[in-house]
DNA sequence: CGGATTTGACCGGCGC
DNA sequence: GCGCCGGTCAAATCCG
């Protein structure tokens, strides 16, 4: 399957501009406004320039406002590759999962027939069951139960770390060095544990060192954590939407996609309630992103798919 | 001082 | 039964 169809890491953000925003000296300079507010106090007292500083803001919120309808569109188009891939999933773990009660394994470690759904979907690294070291020694019956991903993330060269950023806390409880690779397997247990029984083990790939794999076990049964601060108050409905964040591996950039509205863009939303404007359409979007930030699997699988995507991007510049 | 991490010991499943 | 191996425990240690 073509990630690259519905993750578009070359996201042609201009981040840097909303990350000054908040910056009011940096600001001002960007405006065009350091002439008028940095000269004397006496100036400062006068006020002179309040209609070209409202002119600039204008402006500059023109272009916030543009910058946030094109990440709105990406948005949508994400979710609906989302949505339609996970429906997929659905499908084919269904019909699979008959096929695999069926089929008697043998396999001392069966975790890998469950793995090799979530691989196709997490990762599009197919070839990932095929260094699937595991070898199960539960029953089949909590093997089919548990919900098991594989995620693979691109480190820095130097970072000897076996830590992967997924959003979530977690608390290592072992290591281990396993016979068919030579790195040093970590053993993560869900901070929120035992109320959350997720695991996690993290080890470098054996191919590549600078990749981490890390293998999630069970499904969270609470809030993603930086969802929380946002999921609270229904802010989305009330005050305007709340920030997405798409937390990438450790070696990647942490996207923060701050899809605040504007004060006059919330104006007019008050007085002119219409359908398939950009305002309605913006609310759909909010609660495609709410649904979306709800499912504690969204993150994990953005960041296995970009991260795979870069791991690709990599091995097809060394070969 | 309390929580997180480290690391050697221990446990249980599996193959021989 | 024994050894191997992956996974977990828990005391020691680290760190903010």
């Amino acid at each position: 399957m073509d990630y690259s169809s519905w993750v578009d890491t070359s996201l042609d953000l201009n981040i840097n501009p909303l990350r000054v925003k908040s910056e009011v000296p940096v600001d001002a300079e960007r405006f065009g406004m350091a002439r008028e507010l940095k000269p004397t106090f006496m100036d400062f007292q006068t006020k002179p320039s309040a209609k070209e500083e409202t002119g600039a803001l204008v402006v500059e919120l023109n272009r916030v406002s543009e910058e946030n309808r094109k990440l709105t569109e990406m948005l949508t188009v994400m979710c609906e590759s989302y949505n339609a891939l996970r429906s997929q999933l659905m499908d084919y773990m269904s019909k699979n999962g008959e096929k695999e009660l069926l089929a008697p394994s043998k396999k001392r470690k069966s975790e890998s027939s469950n793995n090799n759904d979530n691989n196709i979907v997490m990762n599009g690294h197919s070839e990932s069951s095929s260094t699937d070291e595991e070898s199960s020694k539960k029953p089949r019956e909590e093997v089919i139960k548990d919900k098991i991903s594989k995620a693979y993330v691109r480190t820095e060269a130097g970072d000897t770390s076996l830590i992967v950023k997924d959003g979530y806390q977690w608390r290592k409880y072992g290591q281990k060095v396993t016979r068919d690779n030579p790195s040093p397997r970590a053993y993560f247990k869900c901070s929120f544990a035992p109320s959350c029984p997720v695991k996690k083990k993290v080890q470098r790939s054996i191919d590549d060192q600078s990749v981490l794999v890390a293998t999630y076990e069970g499904e969270h049964n609470h809030p993603h954590p930086s969802m929380e601060a946002t999921s609270g108050s229904n802010r989305s409905l009330t005050l305007g939407p709340a920030p997405c964040i798409a937390s990438l591996a450790s070696s990647g950039p942490t996207i923060t996609l701050d899809l605040t509205k504007s004060k006059s863009r919330n104006d007019d939303r008050s007085s002119k309630p219409r359908a398939d404007t950009p305002e309605v359409r913006k609310f759909l979007v909010e609660q495609m992103a709410s649904s979306l930030t709800k499912d504690p699997n969204f993150t994990a699988a953005l960041a296995s798919a970009i991260s795979g995507r870069m791991f690709q991007q990599n091995h097809s510049e060394k070969w």
